[in-house]
RNA sequence: GGGUGCUUAGCUCAGUGGGUAGAGCGCUAGCCUUACAAGCUGGAUGUCGGCGGUUCGAGCCCGUCAGCACCCACCA
């Protein structure tokens, strides 16, 4: 069967796609008989399983596929691990926000009516995103899915918790922390964004207990004064300090509350008198723990107003209280004035409301303090990349991963929720508290502390990210009893390979696995991280729903029309009245929808924009040049496989094979060396572009053309035209398996006909073919050297052409003159040098004629001269050109060489290349120059209107 | 306030032991040279953000200034 015109990615993906997944080709290397260090194994940070594909997902896993395709070729034991997370918080919100649509509360239905319902929606959606990975081509072991709720994790999320229970580093404890009035839950500090919004600063009189006047605070929530319980200056700030230790009233709510001094005050912000708020910031809460100030909390955990505050704004919502008590204090002329104030508005990452600091029970996992081993699982976190077993590229994000766990605060692990891992912890009826792996463990537990009443679960759930942090082992199937039992999984993938991840999860994820996985285990859980940026729109903007300007990999792959692309974007917008102004970027932005480009564009395009530690504008006119080169490659295939189907190319491996079949085979180990670096550093970018230079320049744009002249009659006699359709062949052959990881589908397809012509033995698969290693012994600098005089020859060919404006049609004799042994290797590789510059004879000699009147050329040793009529200006102006080029080399050259301390300083081999340069440009300039003269002189003779014009070049 | 990047061709970006600046796209001239017009061949385009320093020599190292972006903490 014929190859198909052009490459139509559409035909093989999905047929290959099923082909490698049922033969199981993606199964993990279970071999235990290979050391564990030869291991390659990944973590797939698991997306939502309720989430859809988009494109840092998309990038993020071309770069995993990438290294798994590679590792796995290289025959070592090699696991993708895949799963999906519950992500707590985000799919409750999903499924309630379904139920609200139908006017049901969660409430009403029940906690376990509404759990039931949440599993309904996973099941229906959770294969979707894993669908739409395939669709990538990523190649992870299926078999081996994991969910963050299965019951072999959830059972270890609750064995980890009782045994950090038990070892002091959880425990339950009433602080303050960030509330989200609109889920009624708390979030961690990693949950909190905040962005700088307008806001006021308003000046309100507190008047003295004693009637002598008045202290002006300024607050930018001045609902949060009825649960004042002092007023702080500095300790120092002289129009304060006599007032020091006296009381104020508390206006509105009439309480006396005395006046404080705490060195946190800054003089100069406001008035420099600070309300105190201790059960509403975090700050003012540190003050009251200082002071021992009582903390009055006037919010409930709706965030309305509570009844610690007077009547009138029992049960106002907060935004609302703040206008009254703002409009009542003016009333009682007690509002000094009103400034407008840019303040930071900490929101929930989820809801983006205004989260509270609100006073509560929580569970944390104490971040600092000495575990049972004497060390906090935050130095175990430090610990493992200080000492280099866990290193980062690119390695700088090692300070941000540091400064963040050098400041770490508790992490409030519990969660409001219904949707995730409820917490093993039973209560008594006096507040007892007993952890245990079930109810069974926990009424052991109470009998032991001699409680015998009833207990009730703790209604809550964990944080997303607590079972996140124990990924690493929990997929393997960590069992309680490890390391003394163990499964081979466990012994060959733990701790993995790398990590490859977002920045924005260094701390949520990385960070936390590494204390959890290190604390648990006593192993690391990946040895590497490799931290990629995030991609962002064609003009450098996140990509957002909201903004309209998100784009799914998957229509990039099969392409998307205009209509269905906007109904896309703007089908389930929070906010539908930014649909018209989505609709038109839209519009603008791809009038003709977006173009099939095919999986294999796609990866190639996200692998060539990987250049570390940036984000990545995504450029669609990048991807379209990919799918151009996946066509090139196909092409190529199809020229390859005309020329050499149907013969028998029973390799024999031809000592006297031609220069340019050496040439390849030689570039073709530089390759290989070069991409086995870039991939032992993840330098994906400079990986593709390697692939695409060696592919199209060297393979496609040289060799091919050069192997069309071998394959006819008139080749040089050494080697001969089945040597070179070897050649060819078995170039292609590697070539595919080199670029197999990045671009797996074009590859698989073309290889799997051309690996059997290439004579390798086995050919079912392209995925399980060993990955090529360069071969030093194939590296041959004669025939580098000589496709070097080649390819300058033939460049100056074509440029005198060009610049003289010849035709390509037309084929030219050329002169070529040099020295005989140079003349010998011109001589060498004739017929290809005729073919590629399309020349009709070469004509050889130790001089050019002396009066004709040609375009000539200097490639190295030999000048050129092409016979052609010429256009007298023309050829003066491109001399001219040339000679003022060389001018500018060699004064360059000269002005080194003549610098004392260059040569004094310099490098031996700096100044020789100096001299070498200089000496080049001399000859070269002398030959330009006679060449030159003789067309001035030709100009005097012809009294050439324009001959006067010559100034000296 | 602490930290991290970035600034190179019109655009998007490489440039990893300092040694005469590169790619893709775009632009431009000419070609349907039978693998590929999703192509071929030629061409144009850069005070490598500014200033200073180190060095024989700086896009690269140091200092400084400017602009942009991000992360953490945070002033009520």
């Amino acid at each position: 069967m014929e190859l198909a015109k052009s490459f139509e990615p559409a035909r093989i993906e999905s047929r290959l796609y099923t082909e490698w997944e049922t033969r199981g080709y993606f199964a993990a290397g279970l071999d235990t008989a290979r050391p564990a260090g030869q291991s390659f194994c990944i973590l797939l940070p698991p997306p939502n399983v309720t989430g859809t594909l988009h494109m840092g997902h998309g990038f993020n896993q071309t770069l995993m596929d990438a290294l798994v395709r590679y590792h796995r070729m290289r025959g070592v034991n090699t696991l993708w691990q895949p799963g999906t997370d519950h992500a707590g918080i985000a799919t409750q919100i999903v499924v309630e926000r379904q139920l609200d649509a139908q006017g049901v509360s969660r409430h009403e239905l029940g906690r376990e009516k509404f759990l039931e319902k949440i599993w309904e929606w996973k099941k229906y959606s959770g294969g979707a995103i894993t669908r739409q990975m395939r669709r990538l081509g990523g190649s992870p072991d299926w078999t081996r899915e994991r969910f963050t709720m299965d019951e072999g994790l959830s059972r270890i999320v609750t064995e980890t918790f009782v045994r950090l229970y038990k070892e002091g580093l959880i425990y339950r404890g009433e602080r303050l922390v960030n509330w989200d009035p609109k889920l009624k839950t708390a979030v961690s500090d990693l949950e909190v964004e905040s962005e700088e919004e307008d806001g006021f600063l308003w000046h309100i009189r507190y008047p003295l207990a004693d009637g002598g006047g008045h202290l002006t605070v300024a607050t930018t929530r001045p609902e949060t004064m009825l649960g004042d319980t002092a007023v702080m200056v500095h300790p120092e700030d002289e129009r304060y300090r006599h007032l020091i230790g006296k009381t104020l009233r508390l206006p509105l709510a009439g309480r006396e509350i005395p006046i404080i001094a705490d060195a946190y005050v800054d003089r100069t912000f406001g008035t420099g008198v600070v309300k105190v708020t201790p059960a509403h910031d975090f700050n003012d809460y540190a003050v009251g723990q200082r002071h021992g100030l009582p903390a009055i909390s006037v919010l409930t955990l709706e965030a309305r107003i509570n009844g610690e505050a007077p009547e009138k704004y029992r049960g106002m919502d907060r935004f609302d209280a703040r206008k009254a008590i703002v409009a009542d204090l003016d009333a009682l002329g007690l509002l000094e004035k009103t400034e407008k104030h840019k303040l930071k508005v900490p929101r929930g990452d989820r809801t983006g409301v205004a989260l509270e600091p609100m006073l509560t029970s929580q569970w944390f996992v104490a971040m600092t303090k000495p575990g049972a081993d004497g060390q906090s699982i935050t130095e175990k976190a430090l610990e493992a990349v200080k000492s280099g077993e866990i290193r980062f590229y690119p390695e700088n994000w090692v300070n941000t991963y540091n400064q963040w766990l050098n400041n770490i605060q508790d992490w409030c692990i519990s969660r409001q929720l219904w949707w995730g891992h409820q917490i093993p912890a039973w209560y008594g009826e006096n507040g007892e508290i007993f952890v245990a792996r079930d109810e069974a463990g926990a009424r052991r537990e109470a009998e032991a502390a001699g409680y015998k009443g009833a207990l009730v679960r703790d209604p809550d759930v964990l944080d997303t990210w607590y079972s996140s942090a124990l990924w690493p082992f929990s997929t393997l199937d960590w069992t309680p009893d490890y390391p003394q039992k163990s499964n081979p999984a466990l012994d060959l993938y733990l701790p993995s390979t790398v990590l490859v991840t977002g920045f924005d999860i260094i701390f949520f994820w990385v960070a936390r696995m590494v204390m959890m996985t290190k604390h648990l285990t006593g192993k690391i859980p990946f040895r590497h991280v490799y931290v990629h940026g995030l991609i962002r729109d064609a003009e450098g903007q996140k990509m957002s729903k909201s903004k309209g300007n998100v784009l799914d990999p998957i229509d990039l792959i099969d392409g998307i029309g205009l209509g269905d692309l906007v109904k896309k974007r703007t089908t389930g917008l929070m906010n539908p009245k930014d649909a018209p102004r989505i609709e038109k970027r839209t519009e603008k932005e791809f009038p003709q929808g977006i173009f099939a480009f095919g999986t294999d564009a796609l990866r190639f395009t996200f692998a060539s924009l990987a250049a570390p530690g940036r984000d990545i504008k995504f450029d669609m006119k990048r991807c379209e040049g990919y799918r151009n080169f996946c066509n090139k490659l196909w092409n190529a295939t199809r020229f390859v496989l005309m020329n050499v189907e149907g013969r028998d190319l029973a390799v024999e491996e031809n000592a006297a094979r031609a220069f340019p079949d050496r040439w390849i085979e030689s570039r073709l180990q530089k390759l290989a060396a070069e991409i086995a670096r870039h991939f032992a550093s993840y330098r994906f970018d400079l990986m593709a572009q390697a692939l695409h230079h060696f592919i199209w320049d060297e393979y496609c744009d040289w060799y091919l053309e050069i192997a069309k002249c071998l394959m006819d009659g008139d080749s040089p006699k050494d080697g001969g035209a089945d040597s070179t359709r070897g050649t060819l062949i078995r170039t292609l052959e590697t070539l595919l398996r080199l670029a197999h990881p990045i671009i797996p589908f074009i590859t698989e397809e073309l290889w799997q006909r051309v690996a059997p012509i290439a004579g390798r033995k086995t050919h079912e698969t392209i995925m399980l073919a060993p990955y090529p290693e360069a071969d030093p012994g194939k590296i041959d600098a004669d025939a580098e050297a000589q496709m070097e005089t080649l390819k300058a020859h033939v460049s100056a060919c074509r440029n005198l052409r060009g610049e003289m404006g010849v035709s390509p049609a037309t084929r030219t004799p050329l002169i070529v003159a040099g020295k005989t042994g140079e003349i010998g290797k011109i001589q060498a590789f004739a017929p290809i040098l005729s073919a590629l510059a399309k020349l009709s004879d070469i004509r050889y000699a130790e001089d050019l004629p002396a009066n004709a009147l040609a375009p000539v050329a200097i490639a190295g040793e030999t000048r050129l001269m092409l016979v052609v009529e010429i256009d007298l200006a023309a050829e003066r102006a491109r001399l001219e050109k040339e000679i003022e080029k060389q001018e500018k080399q060699a004064a360059q050259a000269k002005a080194k060489l003549e610098n004392e301390s260059f040569i004094a300083r310099a490098p031996e081999a700096v100044v020789a290349q100096e001299k070498e340069r200089l000496a080049q440009s001399a000859a070269t300039l002398e030959k330009l120059r006679g060449q030159w003269e003789k067309i001035r002189q030709t100009h005097v003779c012809n009294h050439s209107h324009e001959g006067n014009r010559l100034s000296r070049p």
